[in-house]
DNA sequence: TTGAAAGCGCTAACAT
DNA sequence: ATGTTAGCGCTTTCAA
């Protein structure tokens, strides 16, 4: 194995005690020997090991991440940011992936915990007071993200109510009549957490309203919503519609549909994503979107569950900022 | 903190050794106390501390990994892999994230080893004699992904030369006279590992001796490939000109440039890619492409490292399957 | 079949 | 300023 700070002391002619001290920079040890001890331990390439050292100290530098899975271009981004910014604060990132199956959660979380994390950065997919309550008896600091579990638990990301009611009174302006909304299921509150959906949800309808806009969207969320579309007729005679989706992703498969019926967008139907993944640039006509930057929650979550992590609490983050990017299918 | 074995011991009047025995199902010990320990641990909830557990047997149960990015699809879609199979396999997942900067991949790997990681499976990005002997002077298990390092190591991939050889003669085969070949730079040899990309590149030129077109391709392999192709001429009285790209991101790129001049495609020329990423579904004109299991990759990783690991070698492991997919931009 | 004891490598409290 | 010692929780060898 590597060298031990036993073998250097006893090549120093020191005791263990003291090497500790001085590869730790801590106080109680001359100038002359500790400077000595480095160089030796610099020497003989010398490297701590973590495991020892977690077991003495109960913390192991390691920060444990839950996401959904990495399919999700947001998502990818979001744990290359975790990443990055992790190693920079010299913590070691676990993954586990709850592939959207709440009953996975909890057993992913728990994996965490047997590796005994110091704190974990959670997108979660459970909701409501039980799911609140496991994760206090967890005591481990926990940052969410995405996806709000409670208002006792750190957040990170943006005003999506605001986001989607900004969003959809540009459409109104652009003097469309009718409205479909595309968006996964809004009813599993408490077994899901939609939070973030259902805040864009609600957005929407503030919007519309505000808009003076009274009748209601068509709220499509079936699973197979492509199917549901299809039974819609744009264009001609119809009134002007906007298909809002709650997610770009939604957003590509209603275009393929569109297009597969030869439909113009924006002329015959117009459609609008959210998020802005980034392979929108390979898509024509170019998607009108919301933007945010991914890669700064992954930033801001990990700088916040450090700070939780070494000073007991954290600063509540603010709301990060978010853009509409005008594209051609509205 | 959680309870300990020793706690365990104490309420069954029995001593550390023997909880151990029974927990770990080790021979030496009366089913009778086995039995009663076991059912002590369970309405304990005791939870084993991996920490104290690897410090006393030198393995962590972690497993780490190597990758650029997560940008690339395929790359979010191999760590998924990764990680379901591991999890699966009661292993951890350290990632590290390299970001393609050759300078960083060693500090990267470092960083695993800190965390004493039992095996690492690696997208390498270094190459050459000196990376290897880097790799074998780390004393632990490693299993190779999508680019080879050298022949002491196992591999996860597939033949990409006689892939991307078949995928040339079948564009042959369609009567294309000129061929543009865009790919990254090929002459970073001992410094990029780019193993993959060298075997795409002899596959299109065997492909092409092989059909009989004794002309090269041209080659495009500037970072500015778009601007090279911009300087081309396709269609009118042109001969008739297939580019064929050496991964899908490229061809994505240069489709927006072929679209944003006009030009129409397969008609004026045609397009072709490599790894049929998932956001193709999105795309028009359909990408020809070739397509492999990366998931396959993910889980065929795993399970030659933990045999490694556990068994101290490995069988090697087949080169995987992969189908071309007839789109319609050929 | 079971117990006792010595580590794994590092940290931290207490002596000197 | 430095040494000593007792753990952290689990595994493993050697005795009993």
């Amino acid at each position: 194995m590597g060298v031990t700070i036993k073998e250097i002391a006893v090549i120093c002619g020191v005791s263990p005690g003291t090497v500790d001290r001085a590869l730790n920079h801590r106080p109680g040890i001359s100038e002359k020997t500790k400077a000595k001890i480095i160089e030796v331990a610099r020497q003989l390439n010398y490297q701590p090991d973590y495991m020892a050292r977690s077991l003495a100290k109960g913390r192991t530098m390691t920060i444990g991440v839950v996401l959904f899975d990495l399919y999700n271009r947001s998502f990818a981004q979001l744990m290359n940011a975790i990443e990055a910014e992790s190693r920079r604060q010299g913590y070691f990132v676990d993954l586990v992936l709850t592939n959207k199956d709440p009953g996975n959660e909890k057993k992913c979380i728990e994996h965490l915990l047997h590796r005994k994390v110091d704190g974990i950065i959670i997108f979660a997919i459970n909701y409501g007071e039980a799911f609140d309550r496991y994760l206090k008896s967890l005591n481990v600091p926990v940052v969410t993200v995405c996806n709000r579990v409670s208002g006792d638990w750190s957040y990170i990301g943006i005003d999506d109510r605001k986001a989607m009611k900004e969003a959809v009174q540009y459409i109104c302006g652009k003097g469309y009549e009718r409205f479909v909304y595309v968006c996964p299921p809004l009813s599993y509150q408490g077994k899901t957490n939609i939070f973030t959906q259902e805040e864009r949800f609600a957005g929407c309808l503030e919007g519309l309203k505000e808009f003076g806009m009274d009748e209601l969207p068509v709220i499509v969320t079936d699973k197979d919503y492509v199917g549901a579309i299809g039974r819609m007729s744009f264009g001609g005679g119809e009134p002007r519609t906007a298909i809002v989706c709650s997610c770009d992703i939604y957003a590509l498969e209603v275009m393929n549909h569109l297009k597969g019926r030869g439909l113009r967008i924006p002329e015959d139907v117009g459609l609008m994503g959210f998020d802005n993944i980034d392979v929108l640039k390979y898509v024509t006509p170019a998607l009108t979107t919301v933007e945010y930057d991914v890669e700064q929650f992954g930033l801001q979550a990990v700088r916040c569950l450090v700070e939780h992590i070494e000073q007991g609490s954290a600063a509540p983050v603010p709301l990060l900022p978010y853009r509409m990017i005008a594209g051609a299918s509205i």
